[in-house]
RNA sequence: CGCGGGGUGGAGCAGCCUGGUAGCUCGUCAGGCUCAUAACCUGAAGGUCGUAGGUUCAAAUCCUACCCCCGCAACCA
């Protein structure tokens, strides 16, 4: 049966080229809806850019340009990065966009209206708050922003104590109802927050909720946003701004009824926000909860959040000030997409950090890739060709009974590790919800290494055990070499169906040299999870010629 | 007592929730094979699982205390 699946990622900030952290999650994005369209689920993956604030409005006026004229640049290299990476999408959420205009100029319309007995807006009001203000930065101080000595630095310039007028957001007395969420979702095994360590940050997080969130800017100075629909002295907050994409860019979303359209929320049960640790507290684990109560979702309508950890360098979290950014352009350049993606999905364990490592992209596709996997192809192929000049034979009953026991075992060893893999993608669920067998999924460096590539490996011990050029040469050996070339061929097959999502164009480069073609999967459309299933080569096919399908990369003497 | 993550052979990690031979990749050493992209296969060396206690027949795994490293801490997306 079909399922769907509504995914997205964080919108990029469009202040500065796009680094591997915003490579990372788009590619991890990706590779979850391809799966989920292997297994024949309808997809719907929204991905995009957020392009109004402070920060875009102060570096586009430094460039002497127009807001919109700056933002189309650096939007520009996110859409270019991501067709080099193959990161397939189904929609493209800007939120210079009309239509996303309309819809937060909806939100705020309708919530102003929403009005208690007392004729107050049950979820907006207008109040006076003072602060801390840098007249060079434009912007209120914190006290993050002061220094050790407690004062705010030179870099500031004049600070000034200032009050300024502005909308604020409901949200101080959503906490409870918050909490319970976290609570009953948890119980229910299908926690807010994945991976479920994060829950407990976000329940402390929740639990200190004070204050309600400042949703407005005055145009004064503040102009590049969404100007409010009943003050037109003042923009929108860029988060109140960005995180409505989410719904503003999805199919069949509507603003004005009190519930939100039901073709919408056929999508909408399925949502899941692909999103980096930094942005889960507060605005997608605080604001936008509450944001979606105000609009009319159930409490059984709240997306999921899945939060990917960072990728550092030699340790130390990358950034401008320490010059350690790493160019996912530059290396999808230098070792293609297919290598980049592979690296980025097999050397992380989904939710934590790891460090970013040029020697280990290299060391991993060589290892997995042109080692193991690509040079198991090459062998199959070219001893098919070889010794049977490409064809594949079934074996008759009586030959296969004559097989060793490991031997006849091999299929099903394969098909376990096709299990695994499934089961580390997708979570144990168990039979009850609240199973705690049940994992988290999306665990793709254990998928790869314990599923695909584990097959590959089973493979080259297989040809080492059964030695084909020996069998080759004795005659009576023959029914064993064809039961050997089947078996590597159509774990291949298999292997190639599980790498698809991670590694699209390499699956179809193996689908090429076995000579498979979609016609032979039983449907013409594409391929699915489904024909990762045993024995889907026939009795006399024709395999390719072997190619080598990753060459290794040789590392410059130094 | 702010919150969270981490501390496992030379490097990077998994295992911890559901206690019971400490696993993977790389590296090192030895051997094998020749179908293949100098690849592949087998074996070996190497670990007091941060420290100290506790529970238990049994602890990397559960409990307590402590030490060290990293990240976050509400108008910065």
């Amino acid at each position: 049966m079909a399922e769907t699946l509504f995914i997205t990622t964080a919108i990029d900030y469009t202040n500065g080229a796009p680094h591997i952290g915003h490579a990372y999650e788009k590619i991890l994005a990706d590779v979850i809806a391809r799966y989920h369209r292997l297994k024949g689920d309808e997809v719907f993956f929204l991905t995009g850019v957020d392009q109004h604030g402070q920060k875009v409005q102060q570096s586009a006026e430094k460039q002497g340009i127009a807001p919109q004229q700056f933002v189309d640049q650096i939007t520009a290299k996110f859409v270019a990065l991501w067709e080099k990476l193959d990161v397939r999408y189904d929609a493209w959420a800007a939120t210079t966009d009309e239509r996303h205009k309309q819809c937060v100029r909806g939100i705020l319309q309708r919530l102003w209206d929403d009005k208690d007995e007392t004729g107050e807006s049950r979820w907006i009001y207008k109040a006076r708050q003072g602060g801390w203000y840098s007249v060079r930065q434009e912007q209120f101080l914190t006290d993050k922003e002061r220094g050790e000595d407690g004062e705010f630095g030179p870099e500031w310039g004049h600070v000034e104590f200032r009050e300024e007028e502005n909308y604020y957001f409901r949200l101080a007395n959503h906490r409870q109802w918050l909490l319970d969420l976290i609570e009953k979702r948890s119980a229910a095994g299908k926690p807010l927050v994945v991976p479920e360590f994060r829950v407990a940050e976000l329940r402390n997080a929740v639990e200190k909720l004070g204050g309600d969130l400042c949703i407005s800017r005055p145009k004064e100075r503040l102009s590049w946003g969404i100007e409010f629909p009943f003050d037109p002295e003042f923009v929108t907050y860029v988060w109140f701004d960005a995180l409505v994409n989410y719904i503003s860019f999805a199919p069949g979303y509507d603003p004005a009824p009190a519930r939100p359209p039901e073709p919408f929320l056929r999508w909408w049960r399925t949502a899941l926000h692909d999103i980096g640790k930094d942005i889960l507290i507060p605005a997608h684990g605080v604001y936008w909860p509450v944001m979606l109560k105000s609009l009319g979702f159930a409490d059984n309508e709240m997306p999921t959040l899945l939060v990917h950890g960072w990728w550092n360098n030699s340790g130390e979290k990358m950034s401008k000030s320490l010059g350690n950014i790493v160019d996912p352009d530059a290396l999808a350049d230098k070792y293609g997409a297919e290598a980049l993606r592979y690296y980025l999905m097999s050397d992380i364990s989904t939710g934590k950090d790891s460090d970013f490592s040029e020697e280990r992209l290299i060391q991993r596709y060589n290892t997995d890739l042109a080692n193991s996997l690509g040079n198991l192809l090459n062998r199959s192929l070219s001893m098919a060709s070889k010794y049977r000049e490409g064809t594949l034979m079934a074996l008759s009953q009586a030959d296969y009974a004559n097989l060793s026991e490991a031997d006849q075992s091999f299929p099903s060893h394969v098909g376990s590790k096709v299990a695994l893999f499934r089961s580390l993608i997708e979570g144990v669920a168990g039979s009850s919800p609240t199973d705690p067998q049940r994992s988290d999924g999306f665990q793709f460096h254990d998928a790869l290494s314990r599923g695909a590539l584990a097959i590959a490996s089973q493979c080259n011990e297989h040809v080492e055990l059964t030695a084909p050029w020996k069998l080759a040469k004795d005659p009576a050996q023959s029914f064993r070499l064809d039961a050997v070339l089947y078996h590597l061929a159509e774990s291949l097959r298999i292997i190639a169906i599980l790498i698809s999502p991670v590694l699209p164009k390499a699956a179809h480069g193996i689908f090429d040299q076995l000579n498979w073609k979609i016609e032979q999967s039983g449907h013409n459309s594409r391929f699915t999870l489904a024909d990762a299933a045993w024995g889907g080569l026939s009795d006399g096919h024709v395999l390719g010629k072997p190619v080598p399908l990753f060459p290794r990369i040789e590392i410059p003497a130094t």
